[in-house]
DNA sequence: TCAAAAGTGTTTGTACTACACCCATGC
DNA sequence: GCATGGGTGTAGTACAAACACTTTTGA
């Protein structure tokens, strides 16, 4: 009897979008690929999946090696599966997409600056494969998920103001919201708590440091926002 | 060179979780399983992927010859790749979802009774595989889903009672709803449109029935409801 | 003392909740 | 007329939206 893998199957690739948040934007990871096809394009930070790894230790494999990064937050996106999308051969593609601060993995931009840049998402280099459309849906995921779940601090430092979040709350809304409503919520919600330290050396007011509360009891959370 | 093919690649299947809603209780479509392993388990009706088909292609291939479906809601739901899923080899599993009204195929699950069978999803005969957990995976998308998309009406009749529609939702749900505010939201919203007719041969009074408006602009729908 | 951003409070509208009552139908 | 479920209305409450003023800081 056969085993399976005798059997013609089709590739399988991890593929990963690596979203940080630097600058007042959201930026996407992406490597400069060296081989044809597509040589000299852009593309997401992927790798076959080996015969006996889970997607999440090909995900590791790829951040470890390729971009010195670890202890990501990680979530599956999307299988992808039209037969044309690597003119190679048929190759499926399982997307996760992370979240990361950019600030702690300075070195992973900084060493191979030519081949592994940050874009921010709303300029995009058009890349290579279906690799755009994959992007897209990792940024639709993001916006949908960070409404109602603790998510996008993994984007921020430890601590931050309550103005370092909703600019990133705008930022992947891509609406604005109100400030003090905005403060209301996060702090009624206990979904942020002070550390009691503030931010020095501005020349204004030195605006209070929060940090996200890890015992947030249950997911009452829920941001009842229009996407424009 | 190699084509990808060549390589040691996993098998990909396809399982698909039918969901049904039908006497009051949501449904599970499962096949008795004939061969080893888990012979004469239950299991969600599956294939492997084809080498030139897209994961829709053998999603209708399974439900059209193995069930005489066409036609259906179908929404990729996760994909699952523990190494030790399937005993016999590496399996990575891309799972859909598909929404059916039973009374629409009433055939399915009449000719080949003792093979295909509805469960009630809170009362399954634990599945083979890690199937268990693919079905679960559905119930909370189902959950998540219903609360702020038109979700639903493809497991109601066409024209369907305020009552059926929340009998449906507070079965998927898992908790009861007021009548009243039920109705308000529903109708508010403009999701559900009367058709003019009335449900007859009752001994009570005769309900309007409604349907769905497919000309809804936009999803300016959501329930805000807390799950159990 | 001025600009700039942080912090605080109030008012209004909307939408969900929790109710109680009447209406149509078959027996 | 009576039981059974369908249809309608209303008061209370919670939360989001909109908006104005005061406070702290460095220059």
């Amino acid at each position: 009897m056969k085993t399976f893998d005798q059997y013609q199957n089709p590739a399988l690739a991890v593929d990963l979008v690596v979203l940080g948040y630097q600058l007042g934007q959201l930026q996407v990871l992406l490597l400069n690929r060296k081989e044809a096809p597509f040589a000299n394009r852009w593309t997401l930070p992927g790798a076959f999946l080996q015969f006996t790894e889970t997607f999440q230790q090909t995900c590791h494999r790829i951040l470890d090696s390729k971009l010195g990064m670890r202890n990501l937050y990680l979530e599956q996106l999307y299988s992808f599966d039209q037969p044309d999308r690597d003119p190679r051969g048929r190759v499926i593609a399982v997307a996760y997409y992370a979240l990361i601060n950019p600030a702690n993995y300075k070195t992973a931009a900084g060493t191979m600056a030519n081949d592994v840049k940050w874009f921010p998402v709303h300029e995009l280099p058009d890349p290579a494969f279906d690799h755009q459309n994959i992007i897209q849906t990792a940024l639709k995921r993001l916006q949908a998920k960070i409404l109602y779940q603790p998510t996008g601090f993994e984007l921020l430092d430890q601590d931050f103001t309550i103005a370092d979040i909703q600019e990133l709350y705008e930022c992947i809304l891509g609406r604005e919201l109100d400030r003090r409503n905005f403060r209301r919520k996060f702090l009624d919600a206990r979904y942020i708590l002070p550390t009691g330290a503030k931010r020095g050396n501005l020349k204004n007011r030195h605006p209070e440091l929060y940090r996200f509360n890890k015992d947030l009891p249950l997911q009452k959370f829920h941001l009842n926002i229009e996407l424009p």
